[in-house]
DNA sequence: ATGGTGAGTGAGTGAATACTCACTTGCACT
DNA sequence: AGTGCAAGTGAGTATTCACTCACTCACCAT
């Protein structure tokens, strides 16, 4: 309680590393098809220790969906003060690009795909749910958008997903250009 | 070659009711959490046959995917025929109502979305791709609508996937109706 | 020094499951 | 009658993986 470690790192700290190793990790391969083992060793720790922190592989998923979200939230907020004006449109357009450049990494989209699909687990569909509530009532209350526009950037989010998922942006067909047709702008969730 | 099978269906016959099986079974959980047992048991089938004509569990996903695309397909253009005038806006408008009431039953919007998670599967990734492809130059030739209705409409199906998959279209806050507004008339995909 | 406590792990266990194979059955043709 | 062949299965096997447990180790308060 009140010790004050130096020489072990405490398992707050040891938390975050593997909730961050987790989001990676699921993110590479899914929840059914990750293994916890997959997870440790990404954080350097010992599988046994990771069920000590998460009693559970769905409990250890869910704390990293849940993450992925918080990171939505902020990079939409950081995205947001950039815009001086506070015009709604303008603002949205800011959010759609700091989004884009946030899952260029692809851990921050694949996380959620994967989510969706296991939504069948009814935790796991919560913890979406949330956090949509949570991206959808902070954009509109942040720009003050058309409810139209708002439900536009959630669906072209959306696109944006099928469009990394499926690789057809670098793909050069016209059929492909067209769907990808200026995603970088639009972007959501 | 020349045999005319009575008593016993041949072998044909039997890959369409474990594609049909899959089709369903697979929708329920995905492609990990399916075991190739489940389609066995929904076909009336023993699991030993179900791979000796699919070889691989990875098969017979793609296979239901594929069926899955040819259905999407199908009934886009049973929607179509029934506009009478030849209008771009309102053969979308009735193929996305079309869509609607073919995702009705989850299974149909499921396994795209099961198949989009196990994308990392570069034959599944293909498979989507191609999916995608048949759909999008399908709509966009069928109804001679401009690229940005086009992608739109691929959008909004989406959105309608995420609206599915989180069941907010039955959850009355004031977040959830903005998000599924109107979806019933833009969906494919 | 010593006993208590939190951090951390090695070595399991039991269940699930993708895939195999040797086998049976019944029809068609001779 | 009997042979060949497609349809179909029961009973495996080998592996993977979620989860457990008995244990060690480093630190601290007394």
């Amino acid at each position: 309680m009140k010790h004050t470690r130096t020489n072990l790192s405490d398992a707050d700290t040891r938390r975050e590393a593997i909730v961050e190793a987790a989001l990676v990790a699921f993110a590479d391969a899914g929840f059914q098809a990750t293994p916890v083992t997959a997870v440790a060793v990404r954080a350097g720790i010992s599988q046994a220790y990771v069920f000590k922190l998460f009693p559970t592989k769905e409990e250890l998923f869910i704390a990293a969906v849940e993450r992925c979200f918080t990171r939505i939230e902020e990079t939409l907020e950081k995205s947001a003060q950039t815009v001086s004006n506070g015009d709604a449109d303008a603002i949205l357009y800011a959010m759609g690009d700091g989004y884009a450049s946030l899952i260029a990494d692809r851990s921050i989209l694949m996380i959620q795909v994967h989510a969706q699909s296991a939504s069948d687990v009814p935790a796991i569909r919560a913890t979406m749910r949330g956090g949509l509530k949570r991206i959808v009532t902070y954009v509109k209350q942040r720009t003050g958008a058309s409810d139209e526009a708002v439900q536009r950037f959630i669906a072209f989010g959306q696109l944006c997903h099928l469009i990394t998922t499926t690789d057809i942006d670098e793909l050069g067909e016209d059929w492909a250009r067209l769907v990808a047709r200026g995603i970088r702008h639009v972007p959501a969730i």
